[in-house]
RNA sequence: GCUGGGAUGGCGAAAUGGUAGACGCGCCUGCCUUAGGAGCAGGUUCCUUCGGGAGUGGAGGUUCAAGUCCUCUUCCCAGCACCA
């Protein structure tokens, strides 16, 4: 019998693999269907943990058993590699960024090639070469020039820790996404991709994608649309109108004071219009100071009256007074609101605490703060009116514009960050931004600066970017210091993998037209919110540019669940909980390891699975007797019951496989290797078949089982076996007595009801059950249920 | 608070409205010996007077038949959250 040499088996297969270029994709073939399978390039960090395997080897058996459909499969692999964790190396090492992430890379590419996996590295691609970020650069300009790109003073999230600011997906709950510290609020001039221009599209095309509803409503909330009005404030004894976003402009007629976000562009100038310009400045710079999450866990509302300033309430004609609080923010809407407290939860509690007047607009028996509709009172001539239906008229009679306002925020790209690529902006002596024309990109990162955070960005230290800027473009020209967030690097790198070498053109129209969208792309949840979304809009925006040619870049989506440490914990280094794989596939072999990451649950019903050495063992048994049954192969053919076990086995593979739902498709491959246990002299036709349904999910082993038993090609070359569906002679019928299971019998396939209700009779449990009631009814379901009813219903 | 998604053995889980717990882990009993984190056979939801009975978070309902559909409810997870 032959030993089960793993190691061996796994070096002669990778090599054969690497040597016949099987996997390397032929982008222009015109005979298959082109299928386009994406995961998410990993950022090279180093070290390949186990959940990097949850990731590429999964999605890497469902490459393969579409390539043995007949398809031609584009499965491509890449790095994100530009990012934080290669700068903070180099400020805590020393160690260059560039040469930190390089290595990384060069280690995980072995590391990758040790799962099995059939990746296609001809086109790889990896973020942070000049010959990838030139057409980032490139990508950047089309965006600027079509003001999409834009530079702008605007309150942005800043993490003291990274000393960079953030964009608003980065940061979850008033922490930042990367290394977990409370996040601060600046006014900063910054880079902005206009994403906002676009919500109504991200949100309406969510309809048609085929995601989970779970994934699209996170966008949707993300997104978050609310309909309402604008509404112009005049300010009295000044030229100065202060527009507000509200829903409920039905209620304007309450509105008895109006509230300006700390952060307003027109409060200085209104503060100097009162009386109390010191305190107010006091409590803008004390806002300023709190972190986000200081500023929302105290509930208690805080403000200041600008005392003298009032502004006249276009309805009802009245002056009120003007007061800035930070419960109105500064980034949402027009960042000031109408304050209507009879009917509004945070206005209610502002005014009760400043006793301000609470005017009751819409009639009801609840108690204030009332947020229900009704019908209005004290609103003038549309008192009486139901107040849904009178908000249009209102809005009309204030000169207001029905709008509708969006919860997402202008998406910051630039990065005080070095490790990054570069915006491709210079100043010139007046100040103004200007793109880095064409002939000059990529525009390269500097070698010659200083990591060390200082707060602003280490490119600032370069005297090579000066020089360049000034060479190149004149005195007094300055270079844009900032990097870019590197999401903006991982918004196309999917175009870019069907044409990683071109240096004409960020990517092929023609192979664009052929490959796009992505077929399937499978990633991690965290990205919903995040790249998921940025990649949409940016696919979009190049859409309107013609650049690409589809509306959406991706087609299914999948998120996948986590493995977590053997203590149940998210793996963290920290916590020292972190798998490293190589130990397991030392000694189980990578089909085990993967196959056992492929069986713990379903793939796309994202869970959290503690890591278990368990797992594993039972799949190299499982494995071990696969190898065992080459000692008993005959040239017989299959009798009746291995053809159906055979079948069985074959529906359910291809059917859990198509749905990610490897756990279940493996189950009925163990299901047919017991069935083949029973057999002296197996067949070697079922055999082989059995070979090619394991080939996506024991890559290795399959292939080596395969060649030793006469295969001539590889078996990934190969197509899954097909079956005409055999209609069984005989199907096994459950015989209940009101709905409750007693027996189970035997029938023919097209046995008609009687024979078959004959047949139950005659078992002496059922007779015996039957004897004392009265069958009122028997309900026959042909070839599984023949229910008997003996009470009266 | 709002919006989604869940809850099935000791554990991971499986079940087009039709045999609940497939498959696997762990555990139990026995065997084997090269004493191995990798072998073999059988058992393993609970209760039981061994006839059966109960059972998919809880309470109702629809149905010949409910883990699955409906109503209410409890708890867990995720996203959003001072968003006007």
């Amino acid at each position: 019998m032959e030993k089960f040499d793993h190691k061996k088996i796994e070096q002669e297969t990778q090599k054969f693999w690497e040597e016949s270029g099987i996997y390397t994709t032929d982008l222009e073939n015109t005979e298959k269907d082109p299928y386009y399978l994406l995961f998410e390039f990993p950022y090279p960090s180093g070290d390949l943990h186990i959940g990097h395997w949850y990731a590429f080897a999964l999605t890497d058996i469902f490459a393969r058993f579409k390539r043995m459909q007949g398809k031609n499969v584009l499965f491509p692999m890449g790095f994100d590699s530009f990012g934080l964790p290669a700068e903070n190396a180099a400020i805590k090492h020393g160690v260059n960024p560039k040469e930190w992430t390089y290595a990384n890379m060069e280690r995980m590419r072995t590391q990758v090639k040790s799962m099995g996996t059939s990746v296609d590295w001809s086109k790889e691609v990896v973020s942070s070469d000049p010959e990838y970020y030139r057409w980032t650069q490139w990508l950047f300009s089309k965006l600027y020039e079509h003001k999409l790109a834009e530079r702008r003073n605007a309150p942005v999230k800043w993490c003291p820790k990274d000393q960079t600011v953030l964009a608003n997906e980065q940061v979850t709950d008033g922490k930042c996404e990367r290394c977990g510290t409370e996040v601060e609020e600046k006014t900063l001039t910054q880079w902005f991709f206009t994403i906002t221009k676009y919500a109504k599209r991200l949100l309406d095309d969510l309809d048609a994608l085929p995601w989970k509803e779970e994934i699209k409503d996170a966008q949707r909330a993300w997104i978050g649309e609310s309909t309402g009005a604008k509404i112009s404030f005049k300010i009295a004894d000044s030229e100065i109108s202060i527009p507000v976003f509200t829903t409920r402009p039905d209620t304007l007629f309450g509105a008895t004071y109006l509230v300006l976000a700390p952060e307003h562009p027109n409060l200085a100038e209104l503060a100097e219009l009162s009386s109390n310009k010191k305190e107010i400045d006091e409590y803008v710079s004390g806002v300023k100071r709190k972190t986000e999450r200081e500023r929302l866990e105290n509930k208690e509302k805080t403000g200041v009256e600008l005392v003298g300033v009032s502004a006249t309430n276009p309805a009802t004609g009245e002056m009120i007074p003007v007061y800035t609080a930070d419960y109105v923010l500064g980034g949402y809407g027009t960042g000031a609101v109408m304050a209507v407290p009879a009917h509004d939860e945070r206005d209610f509690a502002f005014a009760t605490k400043f006793k301000l007047p609470i005017i009751r607009v819409v009639s009801s028996t609840e108690e204030l703060p009332y947020s229900g509709a009704g019908t209005l009172e004290n609103s003038g001539e549309f008192t009486g009116r139901a107040n849904e239906e009178a908000a249009e008229a209102i809005v009309e009679l204030a000169q207001g514009k029905l709008t509708t306002n969006y919860r997402i925020r202008d998406w910051l790209v630039s990065r005080q960050r070095y490790w990054g690529c570069p915006i491709p902006i210079v100043y010139d002596p007046e100040g103004a931004a200007h793109l880095i024309p064409s002939e000059h990109l990529p525009w390269l990162l500097p070698d010659d600066v200083d990591f060390n955070l200082s707060g602003k960005s280490p490119l600032a230290t370069s005297e090579e970017l000066k020089e360049r800027v000034v060479n190149i473009f004149g005195e007094g020209w300055t270079p844009e210091y900032d990097t870019l967030d590197t999401f903006v690097d991982s918004s196309w790198y999917f175009l870019r993998y069907l044409d990683p070498k071109d240096v004409h053109d960020f990517s092929d129209q023609a192979l664009m037209k052929k490959w796009l969208p992505v077929d399937r792309y499978s990633g991690g949840s965290e990205h919903t919110t995040m790249h998921l979304l940025y990649a949409r809009f940016f696919h979009k925006a190049l859409y309107d540019l013609a650049l690409v040619p589809t509306p959406e870049p991706f087609n299914e989506r999948m998120n996948r669940g986590l493995i977590m440490g053997p203590d149940g914990q998210k793996m963290s280094k920290s916590k020292g909980n972190v798998v490293n794989p190589d130990e397991f596939v030392q000694k189980f072999g990578a089909d085990a390891v993967r196959m056992y990451l492929a069986f713990i649950g379903p793939y796309n019903e994202p869970g959290n699975y503690p890591w278990s050495l368990d797992g594993v063992v039972s799949m190299r048994r499982f494995l071990e007797r696969i190898v065992w049954l080459t000692a008993r192969l005959s040239d017989q053919e299959p009798d009746e019951a291995l053809t159906k076990s055979l079948i069985q086995a074959n529906t359910k593979v291809k059917a859990d496989t198509e749905r990610f739902k490897f756990n279940t498709a493996i189950s009925a491959l163990m299901v047919l290797a017991r069935d083949m246990d029973g057999y002296e002299k197996l067949p070697k036709s079922a055999y082989k078949e059995l070979l090619l349904l394991l080939a996506p999910f024991a890559p290795h082993l399959a292939e080596h089982l395969w060649r030793s038993i006469g295969g001539v090609q590889s078996i990934h070359l190969e197509s899954l076996p097909e079956h005409e569906e055999l209609l069984a002679a005989e199907s096994t019928v459950i015989v209940q007595v009101n709905g409750k299971k007693r027996a189970e019998i035997l029938v023919l396939q097209d046995a008609p009801q009687n024979v078959v209700e004959k047949q139950a009779t005659e078992i002496q449990s059922i007779a015996t059950l039957l004897h004392e009631e009265q069958v009122s009814r028997i309900i026959y379901v042909p070839g599984r249920i023949l229910n008997f009813v003996t009470k009266k219903s």
